[in-house]
RNA sequence: GGGCGUAUAGCUCAGCUGGGAGAGCACAUGCCUUACAAGCAUGGGGUCACAGGUUCGAGCCCUGUUACGCCCACCA
């Protein structure tokens, strides 16, 4: 029989293993009538992008629940594309334009530019879906999409022109914020607020009848220039005078009015605020209100516009300082106050953004908004962690109009035209021919694109083929979880539950599942600037994918940020080795020519010759299979992959491979048989258990195991049928063989306990009766005679049963150390190496702690409290437990007492 | 200004619907025991941030406090 490498080497098999999935059509996801659909729609990640940390954890929490649902017999659809990402797209292939030939966009024109930037995407776009690969996602390629592919477009257009039907999209000359730099308008949620130190300068507005007139406070003085009014509060006594007066805008010397409005918050600044409607959203509407004109003193490069007359054509930060000055120098500037300001700036480039008036398209959202609300109200939308929820619903219920149209070139075009000779707005879904009010032949579309996010808000079903009704769709959709950060939940999760409100009539996905932030080992988050990031493809040649993988599985919790931890991904390699070798020592103990099937179920033909450590692994693996398909269900993959650890290292190899050597290695043929055929059942439900964390390992030993078939395609331990009904249930005859063969380590563990500590030689036999309360205790340790021996260096035991008048002064106790486990009282001659001050005190320690433990249950069980309101089943067991305690306290003092004189 | 998270072993973190705390690493001791030294065995180590409260019983629920962190917010 073939046999793996002695080394645990995850570069030989990984990349081979991929391609054989792929080839083998292993990841393809059909419409099925006989199975139930499970559906994710990847996250597109940017075609400018490239695989970081952040990816691997989102992009393995999909493939983990993919493979498990596969397994588990769904038609399981991962889907997976790239999103066009507008913005970070077009700056990304000018800077390039720039830096490779010196020319602009501009230099290019669209077409051009345009072409250029299909041309970068055709050589970099992939990149990503290559590391997506290194990793092992099990996404059906043959299905991947493109944010701004024929299908996509097509989506686009249906929603903008059904929105524009509905009266949801309109044009209109509103404030918007505006990053100079990229030179494009910005939605809401692509302004990050940071707090900047800055100041309040505080000018005095003379009075233009000569009065002392007002003084208000600005963070932002270049803006005066587009003043045409000063707010105050209509019963704010200081200014009640000065209402229906005007004042002089200093150095300007244009007059404007001081206006009684609700907005200006007597207790803030001054009391009075300075009106610029351009420039400042509160300030529009208050002129609106008050029917003020709206001077641009600020133009879409952030230069000073003719309305700031000398300081026309100068940029609006080195304007603000030679404007402060000269007001100073005039005497105008009351005073200086350093502040924190709270300040817009762009999220891909951090310019800071300027609030300005523009004709911009929007969406109405208050009442799409809606529906998405009701969703998360209804249950029919579910987040993971549930405190998501939270912030889902604030900026729903927040929201504002949103503008989707920017000023670039990359990106869905507006499906709008502009008739050059009525004036007419046509919205279309294909290009028109002639105009539909004057029958006009001049039309021009719209120079804007859309916001990326327009776009992504339907990918749950723009990808699945609509607005065309495809079987896929019917079959597909809505898709059952989304996995994305908690950072993108604004800008993504809401539109794209509006969307498909709107456009399906119901949620995208069931479940919300949030997850962290993968930071360093310092807990910093992983940035460009601070240049810590971690490259998961450099993780992934050093310890494998399988590795990184686990580590990133284990040990966090749903939602909460996690570090990136060389250490854990050692042990998470380690763990691969140790079930590489595992699996080693399993092939190599196989018969010449022997074909290993099994499963479990096949080892029901042996039930009689099972030994009780088969039973007992048997039943560890039906009943972790259990535990895990549950974590699974709730989402929490850690402790699943924290479940799976345990099964495979602590039971299987730490007990039960090294129970089962001494029948590999006996004179037995048929136990020999026996046990390998146990030693492969096992194993083949462990695997599969493990895969959906370990792909790459568990599907290269399974390829050794002489399996038919791939793992990936193959099926999970339990079925949901057998775990709701029952079937697949513990029985009571199987927990009480574990409780034996448990009972048996138990033993073990305590006479090693005692060779340590009495320091015995590795090679030496020693001697050991065991005085068992009664029948059961005794068959348990005869049971497991063989094992305790080998396991525990122990020439010969003897077994003794108190319920038959068996006592410890039977045995050469005295000359004994001693221990207890569970229900068997333990002796071990030590002859020569028996300390028996260490005895004493091991035995004063062992009492101490014992009568706490009487004195604490007996307490419990006094009270009454306790006794009557508490569930019948947990008094039992405190029951129990204050009669073992006691039992183990009379020993333990017996014993004390048998070896007082020594 | 509003909302949220975190505080548990030396370190990094688990701990499901309340029934007396776990893992990995580190540490100590002994082992190359024919799958694995990326390993095996044994052991030490915790007033579960603080103060109250609910309960027969609180790491877990409630109130408050402290520290750190995050998000949102039209920022005169």
């Amino acid at each position: 029989m073939r046999n793996l490498e002695k080394n645990y080497d995850p570069k030989s098999f990984e990349t081979r293993i991929y391609k054989e999935w792929e080839e083998g059509g292993c990841f393809r996801a059909e419409a099925d009538p006989g199975k139930k659909p499970f559906t994710i729609v990847m996250p597109p990640p940017n075609i400018t992008g490239q695989l970081h940390m952040g990816h691997a954890l989102d992009q393995t929490l999909q493939d983990v629940l993919t493979r498990w649902r596969r397994l588990m017999g769904y038609a399981a659809l991962w889907l997976p594309g790239t999103d066009h990402a507008s913005i970070a797209t077009e700056v990304k292939v000018a800077d390039q334009l720039r830096e490779e030939e010196g020319l602009t966009k501009e230099d290019l024109g669209r077409e051009a530019f345009l072409e250029r930037v299909w041309k970068w995407k055709e050589v970099y776009g992939g990149r990503i879906t290559e590391q997506q690969r290194r990793l092992g996602d099990s996404c059906d390629w043959s299905r991947e999409r493109f944010t701004m592919d024929e299908g996509c477009n097509k989506a686009v257009n249906e929603f903008f022109v059904r929105l524009y039907e509905e009266g949801y999209i309109y044009r209109g000359n509103r404030m918007i914020n505006w990053c100079p730099d990229c030179g494009t308008s910005l939605s809401d949620a692509e302004v990050e607020h940071k707090d900047l130190q800055g100041k309040y300068w505080y000018f005095r507005y003379p009075a233009a009848d000569g009065g002392e007139g007002i003084t208000v406070a600005t963070s932002r003085p270049e803006t005066m220039f587009g003043d045409t009014a000063v707010a105050v509060s209509p019963d704010d006594a200081r200014y009640k005078d000065m209402i229906g007066k005007t004042v002089i805008l200093p150095l300007v010397g244009r007059e404007i009015p001081v206006v009684a409005d609700p907005y200006p918050d007597p207790e803030k600044g001054t009391g009075a605020v300075k009106i610029t409607p351009a420039h400042d959203p509160n300030d529009l509407e208050v002129g609106e209100r008050h029917g003020l004109e709206k001077i641009v003193c600020i133009d879409f490069e952030a230069r000073m516009t003719e309305a700031a007359g000398q300081y026309a054509g100068m940029d609006r930060f080195a304007c603000r300082e030679k404007w402060v000055a000269d007001l100073d120098a005039a005497g105008y500037l009351v005073k200086t106050e350093e502040i924190v300001i709270p300040t817009g700036h762009c999220y891909r480039c951090a310019t800071v953004v300027e609030p300005m008036l523009s004709d911009q398209w929007f969406v109405r959202m208050k009442e799409l908004a809606q529906p998405a609300i009701q969703a998360a109200h209804s249950g029919a939308l579910r987040h993971v962690p549930d405190r998501f929820e939270k912030t889902y619903l604030h900026w729903l219920e927040e929201i504002r109009d949103w503008c989707i149209s920017r000023q670039l070139w990359w990106g869905h075009r507006i499906p709008a035209w502009y008739c050059q000779d009525c004036g007419e707005i046509v919205v279309s879904r294909q290009t028109p021919d002639s105009c539909p009010k004057c029958g006009g032949k001049d039309l021009k579309q719209d120079e804007d694109v859309l916001d990326t996010w327009f776009s992504s808000g339907l990918w749950p079903f723009s990808t699945l083929g609509w607005p065309e009704k495809t079987e896929d769709l019917a079959y597909f959709y809505p898709t059952d979880v989304l996995v994305t950060g908690y950072d993108i939940i604004f800008f993504w999760v809401v539109r794209m539950v509006f969307s498909a409100m709107e456009c399906m009539g119901e949620t995208p996905f069931k479940y919300v599942f949030v997850h962290g932030l993968v930071r360093d080992e310092q807990g910093r988050k992983m940035s460009k600037s601070l240049n810590n990031g971690i490259d998961p493809l450099e993780v992934i040649d050093e310890m494998g994918a399988d590795a990184l993988r686990f580590m990133l599985m284990n040990g966090s919790s749903p939602g909460n940020d996690m570090r990136f931890s060389k250490v854990k991904l050692e042990a998470a390699r380690n763990f691969a080795n140790k079930l590489w070798n595992a699996s080693r020592f399993v092939i190599m103990n196989l018969g010449e020519g022997e074909i290993p099937f099994a499963e479990p179920e096949d080892v029901a033909a042996l039930e009689d010759e099972l030994q009780p450590e088969d039973r007992w692994i048997l039943t560890k693996v039906r009943e972790g299979a259990i535990q895990i398909t549950r974590f699974m269900e709730k989402f929490e993959l850690s402790l699943a992959s924290e479940r799976i650890y345990e099964m495979i290292w602590n039971e299987y190899c730490d007990w039960y491979i090294e129970m089962v050597k001494s029948r590999l290695y006996g004179d037995d043929a048929r136990q020999a048989l026996v046990c390998r055929t146990v030693l492969i059942a096992a194993l083949s439900d462990l695997l599969r258990l493990l895969h959906p964390f370990m792909p790459f390992i568990t599907e290269e030993i399974w390829g050794y195991l002489g399996k038919r078939g791939k793992l990936i395609t193959d099926r999970w331990p339990v079925t949901e049928e057998d775990i709701a009904s029952g079937a697949a249930a513990v029985t009571a005859a199987e927990t009480r063989n574990a409780e034996a063969v448990e009972l048996a380590m138990s033993v073990i563990r305590a006479v090693r306990n005692i060779r340590a500590e009495a320091d015995a030689a590795p090679g030496r036999k020693l001697g050991l009766t065991a005085l068992a309360d009664g029948a059961f205790e005794a068959d348990a340790v005869r049971a497991a005679a063989g094992h305790i021996q080998r396991l525990a260096g122990v020439s010969e035991i003897r077994v003794l049963r108190k319920d038959e008048g068996a006592s410890a002064d039977g045995a050469d106790a005295t000359e004994s150390a001693s221990a207890i486990a569970g229900g068997v009282q333990l002796f071990v001659p030590l002859d020569d190496l028996l300390d028996y001050a260490a005895e004493k005190e091991r035995l004063a320690k062992e009492t101490a702690r014992l009568e706490g433990e009487v004195k604490r249950l007996s307490g419990k069980l006094a009270n009454e409290g306790f006794t009557a309101k508490a569930p019948a089943e947990v008094v039992n067991a405190e029951r129990e437990k204050l009669v073992k305690a006691q039992d183990a306290l009379l020993k333990v003092t017996a014993r004390a007492e048998a070896i007082k004189d020594k």
